[in-house]
DNA sequence: TTATTGCCAATCAAATAAATCAACAAAACA
DNA sequence: TGTTTTGTTGATTTATTTGATTGGCAATAA
């Protein structure tokens, strides 16, 4: 599963998506209408922030909003940057790559069993984006 | 990323899979090969116990060795006893499903999605068993 | 200048996961 | 019988994640 902070990150990332043409969302409201812990969510928009997905206005009529472009971004690129590897296994990571300490994985089935799984997430993950997440009405 | 339980119950079968006709295995044999803390080990081993997987025998000689036929669980099965949900949301989950509090899963671009990574995962983890982890040569 | 809003850092608390400890029970064997 | 080997069980400790709290700083609009 992923963890809370990802799931609180699209919940907010839902949020802005809806409203990204009404100019910068306020943190407490997303907070407020998300249900999300507000000093948590103000960390969580500013990695998004820091990745290029989001921008911030400070000041009255401030608040958080949806870069040009956001919309592209892969729910992937997402999930990596808040919560790390997308594979269930170290050894079966493409951006996490550990070694295994115990088995060669030249000849371990779960080693290649864990890889079928990465890549079938990773073609829906790569290829769904922020902009996906709402559906057009 | 499965958590450090499950990783652990994986290599331990891949150990008594490798071993299954000889009889027995001692948990101080398998901790010590697949580098897994001993008492931990205990508690994964007796969980697995539990769910009809493996069998174990006291005393000299004893130790603990497959049930028959438990070369045939899927993995799927391991990861949800040992793990909890494969899903990576809630509400996308089969046997864990829980309903979102903040939307509205009918018109949630999320949710599908995760739906659809959820089947494609399931795909693989309910048609590879733990047989499969060990490969033939 | 003042009120508003995000930025940043530190820290505490609760929940969960991971690891260890200590006492016990069953089986084998001399 | 009784001693050793081995698994069983529950309690406890430690580490990590998650969530909550506090407080001051910086930028902006009015």
């Amino acid at each position: 599963m992923l963890n809370k902070k990802t799931q609180y990150a699209f919940q907010a990332l839902i949020y802005l998506v809806e409203h990204k043409d009404e100019g910068p969302v306020l943190i407490a409201e997303i907070a407020k209408e998300k249900k999300i812990p507000l000093k948590f969510l103000e960390n969580i928009l500013l990695e998004l922030r820091k990745m290029d997905v989001l921008e911030s206005k400070k000041g009255k009529g401030g608040g958080y909003f949806l870069k040009k472009n956001a919309t592209k971004t892969p729910l992937a690129t997402i999930i990596r940057k808040i919560e790390g590897p997308i594979a269930m296994l170290p050894c079966a990571s493409l951006y996490f790559y550990e070694r295994c300490k115990n088995c060669d994985e030249k000849h371990c089935g779960l080693h290649d069993t864990m890889v079928l799984v990465r890549d079938a997430t990773l073609k829906i993950l790569e290829r769904k984006t922020i902009g996906d997440l709402v559906e057009k009405v």
